[in-house]
DNA sequence: TAAACATATGAACAATCATTCATATGTTTG
DNA sequence: CAAACATATGAATGATTGTTCATATGTTTA
């Protein structure tokens, strides 16, 4: 049949994968979602980000001791602190002169017990 | 007394804070696994690559069907995939003049289902 | 074995990002 | 209110990264 046989010509390989490409269209998440998601993860994909939300872990805490305990400048835990509020995964009060910040999410704990376990086992 | 007076100038604030300082460097795992932690994040920090785990989360997969569902280069995908599989999150097999891709381990769907909820909920 | 096909890869480039430095904002204390 | 203290922030910079382009590797088929 020549309708068939053009129809084989216009598929890459033949009509399995054709179907696979719009079943997998129909359950993709809309863009922002997955910009979004991409975006989250960003934020726990930096070394001193991790070490703050480790740190929050134990106790919250005020700027100058995060950056004592990871023996860095203030003004870098400080920007990095505004990305993490940003991503509501830190949140943050005033005490007098200090700020005290805190984990916003129970997420924040899940996510990094996700990773350790998958780092762990290879 | 004078100790204590002395004590108090070498103290950022004041004790608590210092104690708390000596505890959290005690559960802060290795600087090796947070950077491991870090850079696993990373992977998922990224639009194509989410994308390309949402796609094999439905069924494993040639690197062109991939390009072709998220409408992208074959080199762009097959760049990505070699990151991922890197990161044991992906695997690959030899199908004829193919390479089909899978996903490689548990933790992905959790991991992004983990992260779908703290977006979804703010 | 040559041509076609599927994938991988290195170099290059633009974009993003973490840190630093200098300084601004806001609070307390003397 | 002025000085000291705690934090935030904008600009600059070096480093990292995703995509593209050209091409290499490896498999099948005619």
């Amino acid at each position: 049949m020549k309708k068939d046989e053009k129809l084989e010509e216009l598929c890459d390989v033949n009509d399995v994968h054709r179907h696979l490409v719009d079943s997998v269209s129909m359950d993709m998440p809309e863009e922002e979602i997955l910009y979004d998601l991409a975006e989250l993860f960003k934020v726990f994909g930096d070394t001193t980000r991790i070490k703050i939300l480790y740190t929050l872990f134990e106790a919250e805490m005020c700027v100058c001791d995060i950056a004592e305990i990871l023996n860095m400048t203030q003004s870098a835990i400080s920007h990095q602190l505004k990305i993490l509020k940003n991503a509501k995964l830190v949140k943050s009060r005033r005490d007098g002169k200090q700020i005290i910040y805190a984990l916003d999410d129970e997420h924040v704990g899940s996510i990094i017990k996700m990773g350790m376990e998958h780092i762990e086992e290879r």
